[in-house]
DNA sequence: CGATGATAGATGAATCTTCAAATACTTCAG
DNA sequence: CTGAAGTATTTGAAGATTCATCTATCATCG
């Protein structure tokens, strides 16, 4: 029996921790100034990305990687606090469309430019423009090896070929 | 205003999702194995390999990353469940010592292994050897950046003494 | 059509995490 | 030596997440 090389040592704890602290200090910072967590700011960002603004709670459970009953609850309180609104899916009346309300796009707009300079400063400013690459590339590479090994979804932003 | 690069999208898109992905399967391995969570894991190895096999409080929440709220809950609950035990410090009757039971040390001995296995097979089986250190090297800069703003407290591992 | 099995989502209970005190001990200033 | 301020940890309640289950809809087939 091996345990894990130095090397992989360093890097399997660096990018729990790291993505763990920056997750949680950009948490912090939505908190501090706009009164939403991570989490909110990533539904509505994720909602609002979404062609014609509206999508299924299942690609959203998806692409925000939550399980359904989380995005269920989660959306459930997005909706009690006028973020979000509901509607039946014409075509598949099991299917729930997720909307934004203007209320949302509102704070999305205001909560955007901060929460991008944020993660530019705690994660990027460090690195060199080869490192942010080399972190992209290695993320990608284990993504791709989830997804074909059946593990998790395809993420389209994680495709190989890059777009812009 | 402006966003992220596309490869600096990727890179954080990448990094919080990889990372989420990976402590969850990590963790479904667990439970089905061992019955354990990824946390308890984490903790019980934490314990395991620091000197004399026994560690304060506040050095195990640094090292897991975890709130000491949060941890006394969870040290609580192993606990109760008969893996740890806990015995106030001779020399400075705020602090406890954690200590491993016999059961616990059991446990870890037979779950390190598959664990391990797990680790490599779905985060560096994929990777060559030059993606991983890159990955140590990318995650290392940022969280050597975090502590010297003073958002993180070190970690030992991720200190930059090693190869590279 | 009606039964069968799959899919989308919602729900409640149990569990876990967070947040704001509370407790207990230590340190230091006077 | 006393009290004030600081440190290490615990606690309880509120909020969030998970797990198993439930409802409603769809798709297929005889």
């Amino acid at each position: 029996m091996d345990w894990l090389s130095p090397t992989e040592q360093q890097a399997w704890v660096g990018l729990l921790a790291t993505a763990s602290a920056l997750q949680h200090l950009s948490d912090r910072q939505l908190q501090a100034d706009f009164g939403i967590s991570f989490q909110t700011y990533s539904i509505l960002a994720a909602v609002s990305d979404s062609p014609g603004a509206t999508i299924h709670m299942g690609e959203l459970s998806g692409i925000t990687g939550h399980s359904q009953s989380r995005l269920s609850h989660a959306i459930a309180r997005l909706e009690r606090d006028g973020l979000v609104s509901r509607t039946s899916c014409p075509s598949d009346k099991r299917g729930v469309h997720v909307l934004l309300t203007s209320a949302a796009r509102d704070l999305l707009r205001r909560a955007a430019p901060a929460h991008v300079t944020t993660v530019r400063r705690l994660a990027f400013a460090p690195l060199t423009e080869e490192k942010s690459a080399a972190l992209a590339d290695a993320t990608r590479t284990i993504w791709k090896s989830l997804v074909d090994d059946g593990h998790m979804p395809p993420i389209t932003m994680l495709d190989s070929n890059n777009d812009s």
